[in-house]
DNA sequence: TATAAGATCGCCT
DNA sequence: GGCGATCTTATAC
């Protein structure tokens, strides 16, 4: 187990997204550290996609997509969720991971089957907006034992991306 | 300054 | 299975 460096965020979010099935994901709150098994992302491959808000150009939202790989991009959606991604690839070319749900370890009791629940679990909000995830308290380890089954499916809940929306770019493991 | 819409969830039937 | 909550951001006046 290693907790993964800027190097293994810098390649393209299509070959990360899945790569980060079956890692876990580590935050200490309130000196409890608590952790749990990624098990759905999604990635979001550059400003031709046009399910990324990358497509709509370099903005102050999407600041943190375009900068170096390794770094939290945060979005509110719908007003009351949180939505917790990975900015992948290269400064300037906006590429990004969503973690989609996970599987609560230790002992921790917590539903963590979707986006939202998954980022209200972990306290992440708009302040953690650029938090770099390869330093600091909030990080992700690879498990180097298990070869998780993955199974490959579009996107979820981007109707509005025309052609892209059948993209298979959505990756979740299965028992 | 105002308006519309969204990478969701939970409660209702 | 359908709908309402709720607020940031982008885009338009």
């Amino acid at each position: 187990m290693a907790r993964l460096r800027r190097s293994f965020f810098s390649r393209g979010a299509q070959l990360v997204a899945p790569e980060l099935i079956g890692c876990t994901l580590v935050r200490t709150i309130n000196s409890v550290r608590q952790a749990a098994r990624i098990i759905e992302t999604e990635a979001y491959v550059g400003p031709h996609d046009l399910a990324s808000h990358a497509s709509k150009g370099r903005t102050k939202r999407t600041e943190t997509m375009f900068g170096p790989p390794g770094y939290a991009y945060v979005y509110l959606i719908y007003g009351m969720y949180h939505m917790l991604n990975i900015v992948t690839s290269v400064e300037g070319d906006p590429q990004a991971v969503l973690l989609r749900a996970a599987l609560p370890l230790d002992n921790w009791s917590v539903d963590l089957s979707g986006p939202g629940k998954l980022a209200r679990a972990f306290g992440v909000t708009l302040d953690d907006r650029g938090l770099d995830m390869t330093a600091g308290d909030f990080y992700v380890i690879k498990s180097l034992r298990d070869k998780p089954n993955i199974v490959i499916t579009p996107r979820i809940g981007i109707d509005y991306a025309g052609e892209w929306k059948h993209a298979p770019l959505r990756f979740l493991e299965t028992p």
